[in-house]
DNA sequence: AACGCTATTATGTATATACAAAAAATGTCA
DNA sequence: TGACATTTTTTGTATATACATAATAGCGTT
């Protein structure tokens, strides 16, 4: 009820963080309960709860009821890893953007792709293919399918001048996403339209969108070995 | 009951997903203020706060004071991408795990190398070179320099029992990372270790560490074009 | 010992209240 | 008009309290 500042959740997070660092807290102990941390720090248990449920998001402690918090034996770091535009991409590396687009149709959903979106059998998908240049040259072969139930709208759109992508980020916000990133040998397609040999090696991204629980899209990005995908933590 | 279900901040965050998958809440559109939503779901403003805050975690709505919130338009996302010990990812497929160490001395650091720590010439590092084995096939080749200057005590290590990684982790926390993935092709050496052919793809993560700006740690580490790297958002 | 019930306890979450902080909107003055 | 200070609005966060929930520990019965 003070005037006088409060013990903020940051500080105290700040502070566990030190103490887990400093081996005060050593890896699979077990740490003060919350009232007891909270009478120490001299807030309020909620504010320590905060603290403390920050820390089990970020993998550092792990918490279960009853049981109390304890510290991680191994923290798994995390590295994050961001997901821009291509042609944002492309673009801040100071090189011209680029589209083409090489097919578009509605399909039936081939069986790899229903079962991973997890759609009834027979479903019809928006199919895409399309190329991103950078300086004219081929940067990433994308293949595509999207959910119509759940991006409607996709039907009226020719994806002749901008990319699926662009189209779904604007009007179909997801709300999960699974990410897999993997090296793989170029297919014959693949491989003329990226500019290397069949069977050479490609950076290949895939990602699969839901918004509120519907499947939305699947998408491959395929890139040249050279892409290098970098990340600071 | 039904009425704790409804006031709860899961399910208020659950219709406010559906309302902005519905376009209720178009894109870019804003959204009413805490204090409308709270008396319109019937709950405290704190558990709206709370809905929102996730929300806005997860890349869905955007949020500024006083000017309110809004639903994404164009969003950057982040994906983050977990990077345990390789015992403890080989272990949680249900694998048994194994080592073996392939070479381990103190060499000048080639100046590739020496070039991307930022050190000076003729430092001499600690080159280490070993191999991950999950059920007794290759998994991973992990060929690591370790600045002993960072790292002290490395010396006194043979690394013949467990990876210098379990040890860095155990004993030389690290500030800054920077994580780089790409596809390559496997030279002769790798091709061999992970029993592919060499030219074969492969997957290569790169890693480096600094603790308080000193570089402790360059490693690569390779892996047959069949691994995956997963994440959920 | 094996099983199942109950009490205990630490975390999880909602609530009302209060105040802080940021930023847009507005007002003031040269 | 334009720069700068002030007001107002909205989100951000701490607090005390209350109750919910999960999981363990303990007890008693068979």
């Amino acid at each position: 009820m003070s005037g006088t500042a409060r013990r903020s959740s940051r500080a105290i997070k700040a502070e566990m963080v030190r103490r887990i660092a400093a081996r005060e807290w050593p890896p699979g102990g077990l740490i003060p309960g919350e009232e007891a941390l909270a009478r120490e720090f001299g807030a309020a248990r909620a504010t320590v709860n905060r603290a403390l449920q920050e820390l089990a998001r970020a993998g550092l402690v792990e918490r279960r009821r009853k049981a109390g918090t304890r510290v991680t034996l191994s923290p798994v770091r995390e590295a994050r890893i961001a997901i821009p535009l291509v042609r944002h991409e492309i673009e801040s590396r100071g090189a011209v953007y680029s589209y083409t687009l090489l097919s578009r149709a509605m399909e039936a959903a081939p069986e790899v792709v229903r079962a991973r979106l997890a759609l009834k059998r027979g479903t019809r998908l928006m199919h895409v293919r399309c190329l991103h240049l950078a300086d004219r040259a081929a940067y990433q072969y994308e293949d595509r399918w999207i959910n119509p139930a759940a991006a409607p709208g996709v039907e009226a759109q020719d994806f002749e001048r901008t990319g699926p992508n662009e189209w779904l980020v604007a009007n179909h916000p997801f709300s999960e996403a699974e990410f897999a990133f993997a090296a793989a040998a170029a297919g014959d397609e693949e491989a003329a339209l990226l500019g290397v040999r069949p069977g050479d090696p490609v950076f290949v991204a895939e990602r699969l969108t839901w918004l509120a629980g519907e499947p939305v899209t699947l998408v491959r990005l395929v890139h040249p070995a050279s892409h290098r995908m970098v990340s600071r933590l």
